[in-house]
DNA sequence: TTACGTGCAAATAATTTGCAGTCCC
DNA sequence: GGGACTGCAAATTATTTGCACGTAA
């Protein structure tokens, strides 16, 4: 049933939970319904990765933004954070290659262009990429993701 | 025209310049054939690399195997040694997340599977997988390469 | 109150770099 | 011989951890 999934680009229904339509309530039910306490640190970054869309982000760059938006928060903060975040399936960590880890607030299924030389990730609408055949996987196995990049470079 | 690529996996014809038939010189080929010297490091991590079939593997892993069969080698060298050979185009990086960098001595373009948990990548028969439908690429920009890997977990 | 969070600084882990000495062409 | 290559150790970069203090339930 992963194979499915693959190709489908849709929020999670965690989304809406406790959808009170005003942001900060909606990041923190989101929180309390991954068992995490909506303290100062986590709803502003909560809100700094929720509010605005699909990003993709690195720590440095999320605590950049938090400074920036005055929200208190040390680096490492950050880093706990956003691991907290994809234990709990809010986000995501993007498989590229490169020293520094990129994370996605798009936690559903769906897949990258991936710009070398800038190191920028850019998502694929759900419908424009589609992986046909899948692989016979190895006994005892299933498949719990299909990633799919798609590495591009400036036109010569 | 890379987006056909994606679907076969076999090897470069560089695999067989100088093709006497013995290793060593076939090796000592593929590197002058790249602008490198051969150096006694570089033929036998060329030798480690190339002489096994396809392998994956990190820069300490490769060092390891370097002490046990006695070549000379330090590990500086060995990260200096698999970026040429991936510039020169002799094997490439593998985009996986986690903090280890993985280099596939197979520089033909191919898929894989990663074993969540164990850490561990193992090749997808060109055949057994294709990118169906692929999206509209950005302006001035072509796909250098498509990357996909299926994650695997161990069924429940 | 009290267990969970957070900040800071120090610790790791992977990788890169500077430079003196070595080796291939 | 001379530039390319290598080894070592020190430097960098990204990330994690230990521990004292703060704060939500």
């Amino acid at each position: 049933m992963a194979a499915q999934d693959t190709q489908t680009a849709t929020r999670p229904a965690t989304a809406s939970v406790g959808g009170t339509g005003c942001v900060v309530s909606r990041v923190k039910s989101r929180l309390q319904a991954a068992g995490l306490r909506p303290t100062r640190q986590r709803m502003g970054l909560g809100w700094l990765l929720f509010a605005q869309g699909d990003r993709h982000l690195t720590a440095e760059g999320l605590y950049e933004e938090a400074r920036k938006a005055r929200v208190p928060v040390s680096l490492a903060t950050v880093y706990n954070t956003l691991h907290q975040f994809t234990e709990a399936g809010l986000i995501r960590e993007v498989a590229v290659e490169g020293s520094k880890t990129y994370f996605d607030t798009n936690a559903a299924n769906h897949h990258h262009f991936f710009i070398e030389g800038e190191n920028r990730l850019i998502d694929i609408e759900g419908s424009d990429i589609a992986v046909a055949t899948l692989p016979n996987v190895p006994d005892g196995m299933e498949i719990a993701r299909v990633d799919v990049v798609v590495r591009l470079r400036r036109k010569a």
